[in-house]
This record gives C-alpha cells, sequence and structure tokens, in this order.
DNA sequence: GGGGTCTTAAACAGAT
DNA sequence: TATCTGTTTAAGACCC
C-alpha cells in the first residue's frame, strides 16, 4: 500500500492535487505525451489565424490611440509628465492611454486595450472573440463617454487654474487617478460580485466535465492563461514594479472591463445574473459574518492560484484585502476568471440547448405509437407481449458523438422518462456494474475518447474489460504492466490519480482472470489476451440460466441486455462469439456499428420484456432511433435516412427496425433487404477486421469488409 | 438468501 | 533497501 501511494506520485504527472491547475496542467502534461493526435489540430490553426488576426486589429487600434493620444497633447498644451510615462512598462501604455485619452473609443477597442496590458498576444486573442460577443457595448460606450467627458473637463479646468507645469501635471495626475479610482471601484465591485458567482459556479460544477470545453477555450487554456498571466505580476511584483498600496496603486492603472460588459456576459448566458448582483452582494456579506466566503473553504483561500492556508477565517480576511485587493494583478485574474465562467456558462448553455433537443427528440420518438410492437416469429412472444404497445425501450442517455460533454454511455438504469436528473448521473459515483455489462467498451471509448480522456469520471467499464482493450489496442497486442497503466493514464483521466487503488486492482485482475495469460518476452513479461479463454467463460454457462446470460454479455461486452434468444439465435448460425474482438480493434467501422445495432435490437426486445437482466444498453443504441415496426415496413414512415428491414433466418430471432447510421451513412445497406446474417468469416487477430455476408432477395449477396469499410456485391 | 461478479484493500513473495 | 511485479485472500457491494 506505502508502495503503491509512492507510484501514484510518480506515475500520475503530479496531477494528484485537485486544484484545477494541477490537474489541467498534468493533463496537458499527458496530452502532449499521448501519442494520439489531436482532432482539433486544424480547427485550432484556423482558430489561431483568426485570433492573430484579431490581434492585428487591436494593434493598430492601439497605435491609432497613441497617434490620437499624441496629437491631442499637443493640441490642448498638456504636458505630459515624461518621468511618469517612463516609468510605466511599454505594455501599460496602451492602458494608461486609453483611460486618459478624452477622446471616446468603442468598447472593444477600449477592451483591446485593456487586455493588451497583462495578457499575450495569444490570450488576449481568446479573449477577443469572446469580448465581440457581447452585446451592452452601446452602454460602456456612453459611460465611458460620460468618464472620459468629466475626466477632460477636470483636466481643462485643472490645466487652466495653474500656472505651474509641474504642479499641473501632478493635480492633473491626481484627478486622473482620483477618477480612474472612481470608476474602477465601481467596476471591480461588479467584477468581484460576477467573479465570485463564477467561483460557486465552477465549485458546483466541479465534476463538469472539461472536455466539454474542447470545442472553445479549453480549461487547460485557460489554466494556462491563467498561469501566464499569474506569473507576469508575479514577476512585476518582483521587480518591485507594486508599491505596497495594490489598492491605489495607479502607477500601472490596470482598468477593469466595463461593468456593463460584466453583466451582459452573464446576461447572455442567464438573465438573471444581473439582476440579482446586487442580492448576492448582500449575501454575501452575510455569509462573511458566519466565516463563510465563497472564495474561502477548509481554511484555503479559494482565489484562483492562491491556496493560502489560513487558521481563522479573520486571517483569510486579512489575507484577502491584502493580497487580492483591487489592483491589476487581481483584476486580471478576475478577468481570466470571467472568461472561465463564461466559457462554461456557453458550453452548458449549448449543452442545455442540446440536451433539450435530444430529449424532445426522444419523447417524440418514445411516444409515437407503434404501429405493432411485436415484431414476427419472436421467440418470446410471452415476454414480449409484456410490453404495452409504444412503450418502447427508452433510451438511456441520449448524447451526441461529437460533443461528448458527457460520456455517451448510460450509466443509470433505463428510466423510464428521461429527465435532467437521470442524465446526471456522470461522475465518478461508483455506478453498479451491469452498467457495465452493457457496454461495447471499444466503441464507448471510441465516441468518448476525449470525454474519458479529459474528465475524471470512473469508465463504466470492468478492470478486465478495460486490460483486454488495452492489450487488443496494441499492435502486438501484448503489453507490460506497466505499458497497461500507462494507457489507463493515458486514456481516463479517472485512472490518473488514486494510482494507489486501480493499479493494484489491475494487477488483482490480471492474476485473477484467466484470459490474461503472462508471456515471458524478451523485454521481460508481457500480458496478453486469451480470447479463446476469455469468451469460454460464456459457453461454460450457456444454459438458459440467468447468469448465462449475464456472462455472455460480460464477455461480449454487450451486456446483460443481450437476450438468450439471441445467443441461442447465435449459437444455432454459429457466429463465432469473438465478434466483438473484431468490434474491438481500431478498425471498428460504421458496419460494426450495424452489428452493435443489430444486437440492440435484440437488446429492445429483451429489453422490452420488462427483465431486470437489462439495465443497460449500448451507447450507441442511445444515440439511434431503434424502434420496432411490423412488416412490411412503409418507407414513409421512416425518418431516417436507411429504412432497413432485417429479418434474421434464425426462426427465434426475427426483428424489424429501423436504422440510422450514426454517421448518417445512408448506403451501409439497402434498405429492400429482408434477410441478412452476419456471417464473420474472419479471425480477429489477423487484421482487425470482419466479413460479413448479407443475403438479400433474388439471392444477391453483399460482402462487406470491415476492415476496409466498404461493401461489395458478390 | 445464495451464488456470481466485481472492486477494493491488504499481505506476501520474488524479481529488479 | 526500495520499488516493482505478481499472487492470493478477504470483505463488501451489487445483481439475479
Amino acid at each position: 500500500m506505502m508502495q503503491e501511494a509512492g507510484t501514484a506520485e510518480t506515475t500520475s504527472n503530479g496531477t494528484a492535487k485537485q486544484n484545477g491547475v494541477a490537474v489541467e496542467g498534468g493533463l496537458r502534461d499527458i496530452r502532449s505525451k499521448s501519442a494520439t493526435p489531436s482532432s482539433d489540430i486544424t480547427a485550432a490553426n484556423l482558430m489561431t489565424l483568426q485570433q492573430q488576426q484579431a490581434l492585428q486589429v487591436a494593434r493598430q487600434l492601439l497605435l491609432k490611440q497613441q497617434q490620437q493620444q499624441q496629437q491631442q497633447q499637443q493640441q490642448s498644451g498638456a504636458i505630459k509628465s515624461t518621468k511618469s510615462s517612463e516609468k510605466q512598462p511599454a505594455l501599460q501604455v496602451p492602458v494608461s492611454v486609453a483611460m486618459m485619452t478624452p477622446q471616446v473609443i468603442t468598447p472593444q477597442q477600449m477592451q483591446q486595450i485593456l487586455q493588451q496590458q497583462v495578457l499575450s498576444p495569444q490570450q488576449l486573442q481568446i479573449l477577443l472573440q469572446q469580448q465581440q460577443a457581447l452585446m451592452l457595448q452601446q452602454q460602456l460606450q456612453d459611460f465611458y463617454k460620460k468618464q472620459q467627458e468629466q475626466l477632460h473637463l477636470q483636466l481643462l479646468q485643472q490645466h487652466h487654474g495653474s500656472k505651474q507645469q509641474s504642479k499641473e501635471v501632478s493635480t492633473q495626475q491626481l484627478a486622473f487617478q482620483q477618477q480612474l479610482l472612481q470608476v474602477q471601484q465601481l467596476q471591480q465591485q461588479h467584477l468581484l460580485s460576477l467573479q465570485r458567482q463564477g467561483l460557486l459556479s465552477i465549485q458546483a460544477n466541479h465534476n463538469l466535465p472539461l472536455h466539454s470545453l474542447a470545442q472553445g477555450v479549453i480549461p487547460a487554456e485557460l489554466q494556462q492563461l491563467w498561469k501566464e498571466v499569474t506569473g507576469t505580476h508575479v514577476k512585476e511584483e518582483n521587480s518591485g514594479s507594486n508599491n505596497g498600496h495594490r489598492g491605489l496603486d495607479l502607477s500601472s492603472a490596470s482598468p477593469v472591463p466595463p461593468k456593463s460588459i460584466l453583466l451582459n456576459q452573464h446576461a447572455t448566458s442567464n438573465g438573471q445574473y444581473g439582476s440579482h448582483a446586487l442580492k448576492r452582494e448582500s449575501s454575501a456579506l452575510d455569509e462573511h459574518t458566519h466565516h463563510s466566503h465563497p472564495l474561502y473553504a477548509h481554511g484555503v483561500c479559494k482565489w484562483p492560484g492562491c491556496e493560502a492556508v489560513f487558521e481563522d477565517f479573520q486571517s483569510f480576511l486579512k489575507h484577502l484585502n491584502n493580497e487580492h485587493a483591487l489592483d491589476d494583478r487581481s483584476t486580471a485574474q478576475c478577468r481570466v476568471q470571467m472568461q472561465v465562467v463564461q466559457q462554461l456558462e456557453l458550453q452548458l448553455a449549448k449543452d442545455k440547448e442540446r440536451l433539450q433537443a435530444m430529449m424532445t427528440h426522444l419523447h417524440v420518438k418514445s411516444t409515437e405509437p407503434k404501429p405493432t410492437p411485436q415484431p414476427l416469429n419472436l421467440v418470446s412472444n410471452a415476454t414480449l407481449s409484456k410490453t404495452a404497445p409504444g412503450a418502447s425501450p427508452p433510451l438511456s442517455l441520449p448524447q451526441t458523438p461529437t460533443t461528448p460533454t458527457t460520456p455517451l454511455t448510460p450509466l443509470s438504469h433505463h428510466p423510464t422518462v428521461i429527465t435532467p436528473t437521470s442524465l446526471h448521473s456522470v461522475g465518478p459515483i461508483r455506478r453498479r456494474y451491469s452498467d457495465k455489462y452493457s457496454m461495447p467498451i471499444s466503441p464507448d471509448i471510441g465516441q468518448n475518447k476525449e470525454f474519458y480522456m479529459n474528465t475524471d469520471v470512473r469508465p463504466p467499464f470492468t478492470y478486465a474489460s478495460l486490460i483486454r482493450q488495452a492489450i487488443l489496442e496494441s499492435p502486438e497486442r501484448q503489453l507490460t504492466l506497466n505499458e497497461i497503466y500507462n494507457w489507463f493514464t493515458r486514456m481516463f483521466a479517472y485512472f490518473r490519480r488514486n494510482a494507489a487503488t486501480w493499479k493494484n486492482a489491475v494487477r488483482h485482475n490480471l492474476s485473477l482472470h484467466k484470459c490474461f495469460v503472462r508471456v515471458e518476452n524478451v523485454k521481460g513479461a508481457v500480458w496478453t489476451v486469451d480470447e479463446l479463454e476469455f469468451q469460454k467463460r460464456r459457453p461454460q454457462k450457456i444454459s438458459g440460466s440467468p447468469a448465462l446470460v449475464k456472462n455472455i454479455q460480460t464477455s461480449l461486452g454487450y451486456g446483460p441486455v443481450l437476450p438468450a434468444t439471441f445467443q441461442a439465435s447465435m449459437a444455432e448460425n454459429s457466429i463465432p462469439l469473438y465478434t466483438t474482438a473484431s468490434i474491438g480493434s481500431p478498425t471498428l467501422n460504421s458496419l460494426a456499428n450495424a452489428i452493435r445495432e443489430e444486437m440492440n435490437g435484440a437488446m429492445d426486445h429483451g429489453n422490452s420484456n420488462g427483465s431486470d437482466s437489462s439495465p443497460g444498453r449500448s451507447p450507441l443504441s442511445a444515440m439511434h432511433h431503434i424502434s420496432v415496426k411490423e412488416e412490411p415496413l412503409d418507407p414513409e414512415e421512416h425518418e431516417g435516412p436507411l429504412s432497413l428491414v432485417t429479418a434474421n433466418h434464425s426462426p427465434d430471432f426475427d426483428h424489424h427496425r429501423d436504422y440510422e447510421d450514426d454517421h448518417g451513412n445512408e448506403d451501409m445497406l439497402p434498405d429492400q433487404a429482408r434477410n441478412f446474417y452476419l456471417h464473420p468469416v474472419k479471425e480477429p487477430f489477423g487484421t482487425g477486421g470482419l466479413l460479413l455476408h448479407i443475403a438479400w432477395p433474388g439471392g444477391i449477396e453483399t460482402r462487406v469488409d470491415t476492415c476496409r469499410e466498404s461493401s461489395t456485391l458478390i
């Protein structure tokens, strides 16, 4: 145990820390080490180009602002203090210029200038794109117009009121500072309020799949951005630029995102935020009185990147006021946090919309009255008759394969009604393994690879299945123990922590299951999968008992939803049980999905009999509309691009369903098909493919090579 | 309630 | 000696 703990420290890439920064940093490290290329490279490059363009625009605006500011200085005769300007770092000049120039600038320009101060071009590019989506820019413009007019008036008054330039400059600066401070304080109040909301939001959604942000600014990038920002200011502090009075330090006046923008940012995703801002302020004060603070938990300061430990709440408050006071550093941190929250909210809004559409879609489907709920030639009409008409098997967890915000894996038992609650069972909560039995592990991993890689969610597979998958994915179908470890950590964020636990479990499973064979190799001992042994367990117990079915499903990876009738059908048809081995191969293609779909169709029947032995379904089936229809199938009834009537030649298995490839593949199988039978003839350890012979009416056969993802007429 | 499966924890031994 | 690897046992949870 102690040894394993040590292993955890050395093999988890330092991700044992639960704070976001550490975790994300670890993820990034792992990603960079992973040989798997990112699928977002093209999109990322495109985004980078767009961001660079935006950056150029921002820089041009900065130059214009500088030029205009210089011209205005000459015209007004105002003497700027060269001393003060020289003091400011080059990067801060645009900010000061932007704030001090009594010229009206657009909110976009303002924001660009503001952010130019503390963020790198890449960071700025990201932020710029997000800022451009804001809607209350006109209000901001008006706000700043007024502020700048006041500043300008004050400047002129002070300018004419004094004849001594040095004194004039100092007076101007003081006025500027006062005005800026006033504006900043107003903005900061809103900023902190919103930032606090953002923190609460993040804490409340601690298990939010971070991968969901892959489409936008991924957390890792934000964390990196955050680190850079923090690092920048740490350097500034170390260089002594901070005078110790951060709250009043205007030497490097860093503007705060305008409050109107801040409000808008939340209003875009939640219209209640703005209206409740004051309430939250007051509630926050109440919380303070009870020694509860959103930025304080378990004696640790929750300010991003801080994590300072305090013995009591008062110390924390003191720390908060001193270390996180109103200054450019804090505002920059707030901006970053704001972006994080905004991204989360945007992503959440997208996913909510998607979820709503999916639920609506599935609700319509599930409530559609089936013309005839029972297919022909069903083996178990008695069991099927238990299914009420129209009570098609509910789809447990609908998700789109393109955005694995949550895994495409049904983690809960079939809910009668799909509710958001039923969909929120994602998380490290240990699920009963009957769920896992139903997982076709390879397709699921394929569909949810990004999700599992980036989200600390326990994969719904058994250790044995995962080990087998790891070994089968290897080129030589053999891995050392350490390589298996690496596969686990590479493929699943969940296994990047608690290494002592799961590594022990891996070793335990390797030793326990006969299907894992240890082979002495040149480079040491490697583990292989004895597929026959892996499959043998199933026929050994084939006796029609539930245990048999469960074992079959476990071995197949299709779970207990696979009805015994279909197993019997497979046995009769001499369909090798290693069919799924090819499915588990990297060459999985859409036709393998067809096989799964076929099985899922059978599963549907199994589910419809009300048996408790069907708690889960393939995640793919969850994405497809599957329904039982009476033959002949009316093409008009089909909503999907592909209408396939299948009638297994087995007398024990005959069902009809709609089929729609999850990739929209319409030409996979002709809809005139009346009979087809899976005839896998390949060996699973060969090319990893699967040959299927599909017999069509009229003696036409289609041979499908899953390796080549092609089909040819014979 | 019993059997089976799976996870987790732990102890132990041999190899490196 | 420390760590890794592999085996084994036990307990508990869950499902049928």
